[in-house]
RNA sequence: GCGCCUAUAGCUCAGCGGAUAGAGCAUCGGUCUUCGGAACCGAGGGUCGUGGGUUCGAAUCCCUCUAGGCGCGCCA
């Protein structure tokens, strides 16, 4: 399915064998190989693919690379895909694949399907995802966007590559956070209801818990005034808690993100992970109590300080949680691998959260955290506060509704999580068309056009016969989705998202650039016609493939 | 002070050990008898933050420094 991936494997495997030959020939000493790489030049006079290895292997053994390269070029067993193997100085193996290799894999996209771009790399391990956890104590802004996103996509591909991904959202629903917000709605409540009272210290100040208590209001009146205070403010406190969890999953819904677990921080407590874990790391030595609290002893681990697991006045901390959620991943539910995506200001985390995984017996490679770097949000010149507790903020929800779902999703993958991001509503929406997001798709719906026009011709393709595509602009485009699975197989690897957006763009480019210089439907050429339909339908395929798995719509018209 | 992230074209960003550093936007100049001009083609524009080092080869790896961001709670 994933023939180019392929050839580069076979390439490596050739270059490999190549190698070793000549060294029992005599033709090279007898050194460790080093590790073979195969790459895209990016001069496309230097082939499809190069090899850097002779100047590697000279490294090791102090023979001219060239001799090295020449030596193994003749060694190198002929394949089918293969055109010509060249060496270029300093000591580079230059590929070109076989034109009429090339166009029959036309025919193979087109048989793949949707499965095309797919490569079994997990072989059905399992793999959780766990992204925005927000905490439930106020809408999504859009640095929560952007791991929502990030994480959807990542959940696309990994299971496009074969893992068995599970997709969910900790609620954060035990903790002091909880006990402030919980707090303020009260005193909302109170206040719309003509009593004096005030939100308290480090309580929540948006507009939107006033919304949600009036809200609640219209819907059961003031009947929690009648009981007592903490009382009152638990079962207000969970009303309000559970319509704040459906408005953050109506709004990641408008965002194409949907989740298959939601995870109640309180259940560790209810179901005994959070004993078991702690009494593991106690086993291991790895819990101390000092000051009247007790600590995880993060120093034994390299660690620049120990962590508090239980306050002096017995309640857990966040991190108490997170050390019971961590066991559940892992020694409960048993996922091969966890990844977390965060933001920046959990940086801190990290490594004291491998340093549990670590003392609970975890390999800590098991577990991978993707930061994701701060978005500010701005209209032009002027910066929009988004935190949640001063008071005004702008939503995820409006934020999405105001620049449409796909051109946010691509917006968030155009960048890596590494860098830090402006979100300039005013220029997302100004540049709405030129927008690369409606560029991509064009492309696609240009396609679903021509075949439009050649159904309404009644013209069948089916039997187009692909070697005749040899103009370059044509070659160009199939070079390019071909692609995909290396692509795919990147993303998966590196956790990086990003490499997507800008492959969209690539291959929209190339399919723009081809459709200016070849027509497609004709009335003078029907046997031409009926092969570029094959390349033009598999073109389609590849860019909806590539685009759902940004979680893109691909749209036949716009 | 310590940890993490970032610094590449006017702007927003890719590239992260290989052969002449790329894209989008912006600027300037071209392309329409026929399939969607939301398009195509071309041009200009770069001491890859600084200074060292490793290497046959460095934007990419290591160290110094500078600038910006985020952390360093018995908050989450």
């Amino acid at each position: 399915m994933n023939k180019v991936a392929i050839v580069k494997q076979r390439l490596i495997e050739l270059l490999t064998q190549a190698a070793s030959e000549a060294q029992q020939l005599g033709k090279l000493p007898s050194v460790a190989l080093p590790e073979v790489a195969v790459e895209h030049p990016q001069n496309p006079e230097h082939g499809d693919y190069a090899s850097s290895f002779p100047l590697k292997l000279a490294r090791a053994t102090g023979v001219n690379p060239l001799a090295i390269a020449e030596n193994m070029v003749g060694l190198i067993v002929s394949s089918p895909e293969i055109d010509t193997i060249t060496v270029a100085p300093p000591g580079f193996i230059n590929f070109t694949l076989k034109s009429d290799w090339l166009t029959r894999q036309v025919d193979s996209i087109l048989v793949a399907g949707d499965s095309y771009g797919s490569v079994d790399l997990g072989r059905g391990s399992r793999v959780q995802l766990e992204f925005v956890s927000v905490n439930p104590t106020g809408p999504l802004h859009v640095g929560h966007g952007r791991g929502a996103i990030l994480g959807d996509a990542l959940a696309n591909v990994l299971t496009a590559t074969g893992y068995k991904v599970e997709k969910e959202y900790y609620i954060n629903d035990a903790g002091s956070q909880i006990d402030a917000f919980y707090r303020s709605l009260y005193a909302r409540y109170q206040q719309c209801l003509g009593i004096d009272a005030e939100v308290p210290t480090g309580g929540y100040l948006g507009g939107y818990v006033t919304d949600l208590a009036k809200e609640i209001i219209a819907e059961t009146g003031d009947r929690f005034l009648a009981l007592p205070e903490p009382e009152a403010v638990l079962q207000l406190g969970q009303l309000g808690l559970d319509r704040m969890i459906k408005l953050i999953r109506s709004d990641l819904e408008l965002l194409g993100v949907t989740f298959d677990v939601w995870f109640s921080e309180r259940s560790l407590y209810d179901k005994g992970q959070y004993q078991t874990a702690v009494s593991l790391l106690r086993q291991g030595g790895y819990i101390a109590e000092k000051e009247g609290a007790i600590w995880f002893v993060s120093t034994a681990l390299g660690e620049d300080k120990d962590n508090v697991v239980v306050r002096g006045d017995g309640s857990p901390t966040y991190f108490a949680s997170d050390i019971a959620y961590h066991y559940d991943k892992f020694l409960v539910r048993k996922f091969d691998k966890v990844i977390n995506i965060w933001g920046a200001d959990h940086q801190g985390h990290v490594s004291r959260m491998k340093a549990v995984v670590g003392a609970l017996g975890i390999a800590p490679e098991r577990l991978k955290v993707i930061i994701s770097q701060l978005v500010t949000l701005r209209r032009g010149d002027e910066l929009v506060r988004i935190s949640k507790r001063s008071g005004d903020i702008i939503t995820l929800r409006e934020v999405v509704e105001e620049v449409g779902t796909d051109a946010c999703r691509f917006f968030f993958l155009s960048r890596s999580a590494d860098s830090q991001m402006d979100f300039d509503l005013e220029l997302a929406k100004k540049q709405s068309v030129d927008n690369p997001v409606y560029y991509v798709q064009y492309a696609h719906a240009r396609i679903a056009s021509i075949l439009r026009l050649a159904q309404q011709r009644g013209i069948d393709y089916g039997d187009g016969d692909v070697s005749l595509l040899t103009t370059e602009p044509e070659l160009t485009l199939i070079r390019k989705m071909l692609l995909l699975p290396e692509i795919v197989e990147i993303v998966a690897h590196t956790l990086e998202p990003h490499h997507l957006a800008y492959y969209a763009q690539d291959l929209a480019t190339v399919f723009h650039s081809f459709y200016t210089q070849c027509r497609v439907v004709s009335r003078d050429d029907e046997i031409l016609t009926k092969a570029r339909l094959k390349l033009v339908a598999a073109a389609k395929l590849v860019l909806a493939k590539t685009l759902n798995l940004m979680g893109m719509t691909a749209p036949e018209k716009m």
